[in-house]
DNA sequence: GCAAAAGTGTTTACGATACACCCATGT
DNA sequence: ACATGGGTGTATCGTAAACACTTTTGC
């Protein structure tokens, strides 16, 4: 590659950031890191960097990721790897104001993972840690408004955690992601407390358990039951290789 | 904003490429332009150029289609604009390869447009203008691959025109961007050959104008009728206020 | 009259909902 | 025994698919 001309083209700062999502106590949390320097300084933000010179886009995000959870990706390329999550390009963010310090592009990345022990960043709860969505963005799971958010965001994360959230809500209606927030192994009560705390609903376990078996490639049941929810011994799931859902989900009215 | 530090930064040339889209002739079509210069020279590409220094992606985006279609963009913001096309943002395109003069991300953009009377440019067809996306692409309307487009696009635009494609066949499913297809006053017949020709189906004439009428806020009679497609004369219709289709449009096993 | 497209009515099938009920474990 | 969550059966309702049929124009 020719070295770079700042004449021919405007010279533009390429970062990833990247929201990423789990389930965590029947509530829908993702990762904030505080920023320990200015603009923000000392404000929540999503997690991110800059792209290098040689690196694609998504392996830009796999990296962040890593580097910020240990979780590896479940891109298309490489769909199995171990505690891996899910990750797909969000969309990208590019207001000429978005940061006062350069001309700033971000193209922000959603990753779904299982719940964690822990964030890391040296384990410091101070410099990383899981918030609520519902806290960050000052909405219920429905999406109305409540208030303003105690703590709002570091820049336009605000806005690209909602595009995420909604993303996420969206699309565990017609495809199987909603494993992605679940362990290896996993109940269908598990699975649809998943549905509930994304959605912020509360669904009939008996439909929804038919639904979720009778849907051809979704859930291989494993052989093994449980009964860490208590009750009835449940039997194990793990996600078969359908991924979309035909009929989907549906969501109810909210 | 300070100037640019060529130290505290990769730099990136960013750029807004366009899946403009339309329907003729009962065929999907997308708009490509003759490329002058270096490199895939004399092959067909995506519209497209850089984002200015102070301006957002979605401004870009929009001046780009006007530039090469006069069509101005009907987005969230402006939303009522006359002779206006829908604009959305697609998905953005930075593989460290993906130009060989040096790095450049790409963030494309999806419009949909009413049949036009034909590309700008000077009016020169060997400079711009509509193909049908099956020979460009080389797959059938179902999706499924023929064989090799006879020209490829430069660059990975066809991997980018695919994604633009693939967006717009699930998105009229759920939600009213077929109408974006079509003139300000339309009949059901033009709206059902709309999506006859994005999906590459042939649907119930019957079924279908029971679920378009019946969807509220869907459809409005504007009173008028029309005879401009033989036989019995049709009542003319403009797009309700509804975006979001519920229960959507089914599209019939491929 | 005939062709062509618009529009209505009717039958059938399938999936979603609601909910009664039984099962298998821990305490 | 009883609470807890897992899992099955069944009636009802709404929407989609299939298709017979009528309406209104142009030729």
């Amino acid at each position: 590659m020719p070295p770079y001309d700042p004449s021919a083209f405007p010279p533009f700062a390429v970062t990833v950031d990247l929201v990423v999502l789990t389930v965590r106590k029947h509530a829908l949390c993702a990762l904030v890191v505080r920023r320990g320097e200015a603009p923000f300084q000392g404000k929540w933000a999503l997690p991110g960097g800059f792209v290098r010179p040689d690196e694609d886009l998504s392996t830009a995000a796999a990296r962040e990721l890593t580097e910020e959870t240990g979780l590896c990706a479940h891109t298309p390329e490489a769909p199995a790897t171990a505690n891996g999550a899910h990750l797909e390009q969000l969309a990208t963010y590019g207001d000429p104001d978005r940061d006062p310090r350069m001309r700033v592009v971000s193209v922000a990345h959603l990753a779904l993972a299982p719940d964690l022990p822990a964030p890391r960043a040296g384990g410091d709860a101070r410099h990383a840690r899981w918030s609520p969505v519902e806290e960050l963005l000052g909405t219920t799971a429905g999406g109305r408004r409540t208030e303003l958010p105690a703590e709002p965001l570091a820049f336009d994360h605000g806005t690209i955690l909602g595009d995420g959230v909604e993303r996420a809500r969206s699309k565990i209606e017609y495809s199987s992601l909603a494993t992605a927030f679940c362990p290896p192994e996993f109940t269908v009560g598990e699975l649809r407390r998943v549905y509930e705390a994304v959605w912020g609903v509360v669904l009939d376990p008996r439909n929804f358990h038919r639904k979720v078996t009778g849907t051809p490639g979704f859930l291989v049941p494993t052989g093994g039951t449980t009964t860490r929810q208590g009750g009835r011994p449940a039997q194990l799931f793990r996600a078969g290789g359908a991924t979309l859902l035909n009929p989907p989900m549906l969501r109810p009215e909210v």
